[in-house]
DNA sequence: GGTGTCGGTCGAAGCGCTTCGATCCGGAAT
DNA sequence: ATTCCGGATCGAAGCGCTTCGACCGACACC
């Protein structure tokens, strides 16, 4: 591998000239500047990562830890991490990986021997141990999640109760007056943080609007299809005459199955939004509406909040939280006098 | 930070002393030692990364490439990435990784630019460009898969063939004289290398053992249930009393389906086998024999053969096929008369 | 009692880059 | 003219570690 000094000598200049050239951190003469380009070309020139470190003090390495429980959605997840990678490449970072037990015992590791200059924490929990280490260690943290105690911390994650709050005005809006949420696996509500408070924040605007909100899991550690179509076909059964889905697309397909098996169509007789479904809902046989939680806002916030605090930009605590958009494509109508009932 | 020299003074030697301690690559006489190590537990110390990279041109860093073509199942990717950043980590070493377009991209830069050590390709495809990179470059490189044109290179994975073979003796040794093969989904046929091969495998033991094979895919661009139940009924119809099953989770379920609904019980009048199968099978809702692809068993030898190809073990190429093993969770028996038809 | 050999330790020379201060020069300001 | 400023460049000092060669004493061997 070329070096430094080599390129300097094919430019015709000094070693300094050449980092200013490639840093732009001093102004550099254009002329100048094309020789070293030219000879950085020529020899192929790529500066050695560990002597940049050392010198620079900046790795221009982010560290991603994902614990990757049992319950992790796997499309999901990966979907995280793809767009996580895409965003740091784009400021010209890599991402290094702590997954499993490395998720927690590497962030101390990787900040004490200055391996990266920041890290993303992925797939947090309410409880979530990397809290307090990130509070003991100097290296920037951003999490792409909330945990239940995030004071001090820096967060980034969709606005899952202006979310669901834009849900149920919709619904509302479409004059439905009974609606049903079909909500993330059991454990969701135990490890998760979201899946609550969008539930909460749903049900105290439904409140405000005056519709009545009921609520089902869509199975036990995962989206099953037998207890998502049972809980769809209950939340009918009560007089909803539309549904709320916060959950994976299986969970989506097997509530569609049991409103098909009742001769019920979307919209006209049940009206869907989807809600912080992160793949795309245009592609279910069903193609509803949705306010996405999109990875790449997430992420790619996370990863230029990341940027800044390296940059010096001392960035202030807080929650980052993303509006939420709503997508439409027509799976809302107003409530049919097919499924209606009178409010008991 | 605490640097050597901190550690050195406390401890009352010299740095070198210190890094030797360390490295243990000169003898330090046991008392040295603790003082030592005291020392560097007190003060916390983590030698800094930049600095090893530098002096010692080991980076203690691994690249794992990982295209994330859409067609990838991503539950298995996941076991994949985190069986390899496990392997890793035994050995002291971390994970970086490239996604997307710096799968091929990526590795060209990290390779000159020294960041890491050696490269570990996986979801490798049968005509892939980094095939081509990895050439090209003299960062040492493990392919996790094994593409049409593997000279030269290092691959490891599960012997394929001789799974293959083995699954037909087994069914064949229980007296079954036709059965079924359901493989991959149809694009997998075309852009992966092994279900071929497997294939292909299957079916020319199974014409030395003078039994019948029929071949049905699972599905288009990924399993599909209903086109794997179909499947399974034309292997049914066909006189089939034996199946042999190469693919994801869902495609196992959608047989059993069929079977059931048939009324047909397995294993007394089906027999069955998951062939290369990386999630567990004694889950499913009938455990059944298999012959699994283990990720741990892939990704830690590609580890190990990584970490000996960085000290100076030359490795020569080859494929490191790893022989099959065989999960007995009695899902087969021999055929009955209930299914079995006098062969045309 | 020389002369190896080996365990244990030290000093110093880098590894390849970034960055600070110094220098030099031409043009604007006075 | 003199001064001053900013663009353009250079030399050199590190960044924190690894590793080489050298040294010293202890012990064994003949």
């Amino acid at each position: 591998m070329a070096k430094i000094d080599e390129v300097a000598k094919a430019a015709g200049v000094s070693i300094s000239t050449v980092s200013y050239a490639l840093s732009g951190k001093r102004p550099v003469a254009p002329d100048t500047r094309r020789r070293i380009e030219k000879a950085v070309r020529e020899l192929g020139y790529r500066p050695n990562a560990g002597a940049r470190m050392l010198a620079g003090s900046r790795t221009q390495i982010f560290a991603l830890t994902e614990p990757l429980r049992k319950d992790t959605h796997a499309p999901t997840h990966m979907s995280f991490v793809l767009a996580t990678a895409v965003a740091a490449r784009r400021h010209d970072y890599d991402i290094l990986l702590l997954t499993d037990e490395e998720a927690s015992a590497g962030m101390g590791r990787v900040a004490a021997s200055g391996l990266v200059d920041a890290i993303l924490v992925l797939d947090v929990a309410p409880e979530d141990e990397r809290v307090a280490l990130s509070r003991a260690i100097a290296t920037p943290t951003v999490f792409i999640g909330v945990p239940n105690d995030h004071e001090g911390l820096v967060c980034v994650d969709l606005d899952f109760e202006a979310a669901a709050a834009l849900a149920v005005d919709r619904l509302a809006d479409a004059g439905h007056v009974r609606i049903g949420l079909i909500g993330q696996p059991d454990v969701a509500y135990e490890k998760s943080n979201f899946p609550p408070r969008l539930r909460t924040a749903a049900e105290r605007r439904a409140g405000e609007r005056g519709i009545r909100l009921s609520w089902r899991t869509s199975g036990h550690t995962h989206s099953s299809r037998g207890r998502t179509r049972k809980a769809t076909g209950e939340l009918l059964d009560e007089g909803a005459t539309a549904l709320l889905i916060h959950a994976a697309d299986d969970a989506h397909t097997a509530a569609f199955a049991e409103i098909e098996a009742r001769g019920l169509r979307i919209p006209e007789d049940v009206s869907i939004i989807s809600v912080a479904a992160s793949f795309d809902t245009a592609t279910l046989s069903v193609p509803v509406d949705t306010i996405p939680l999109i990875p790449d806002a997430s992420c790619g916030l996370a990863v230029e909040l990341a940027v800044r605090s390296v940059s010096g930009d001392h960035l202030e605590p807080g929650l980052h939280l993303i509006p939420p958009t709503y997508v439409d494509r027509r799976s809302i109508a107003a409530p049919s006098a097919r499924t209606e009932t009178p409010i008991s």
